[in-house]
DNA sequence: CGGAATCCTGAAAGATACTG
DNA sequence: CAGTATCTTTCAGGATTCCG
């Protein structure tokens, strides 16, 4: 296995932290986590912000990492599907753990600012 | 309250995702965490691909958000001491969530494979 | 010893136009 | 509708040199 430049030590923490970087990626999540699946321009409403290109990108990552499934369904137009994997839901007590902290967070910035 | 560029839905995931994404960060917060305090050329020791530019500014950006202190002992030459600070320790159970996730992970990995 | 100051590069992301 | 294909911009990180 070669050193990924990303994870010179081959820190888990960076292992899980791969998963989920990218600058949509956790809005994507989150989006599809507790919900229903999403189609392509569903997800664009969504993320108003976010290009056609990079939700593409980011979306065909997650499939590669097992994190979610594409599904085309074969009509004009045409329908594509994402949807969370089983394998997915087991990064949500990760996500909790992390949104916690970051509201947390929010909280004690606040109180620095005083 | 500006949006943050990398944060563009003020996700509050992402918050906790920018204290802790940074190349050398994890390791660092990895060696702070479970540790005595260290001096900068005994976290370069630990870590010895960083550079001295990299690990300055880790260093400091932890610092500018409370996760360690820097303390400077007046003497020549220099010497200066990182210290994980008691709000940098609520970082723990986050990290060690991400890593058990990160550990399975590489263990799916090889299911795959196979 | 613990940096700061420059300069440089590659990868991530944005903008825009086109398509089955 | 759900993308590709190009081109351009941005910026994290690396390399190197200098300093109190």
């Amino acid at each position: 296995m070669l050193k990924d430049k990303k994870n010179p030590q081959q820190c888990q923490i960076v292992v899980a932290l791969n998963m989920i970087v990218g600058k949509w990626k956790p809005i994507i999540l989150d989006h599809l986590l507790h919900g229903e699946p999403l189609r392509f321009n569903e997800l664009k409403k969504l993320i108003p912000d976010i290009t056609q290109r990079m939700l593409t990108m980011h979306l065909r990552e997650l499939e590669e990492h097992d994190i979610l499934t594409r599904t085309v369904y074969p009509q004009v137009p045409p329908k594509v599907e994402y949807r969370i994997t089983e394998y997915g839901m087991t990064l949500q007590p990760m996500l909790k753990t992390m949104q916690q902290w970051g509201a947390n967070h929010i909280e004690h910035m606040k109180e620095k600012d005083n």
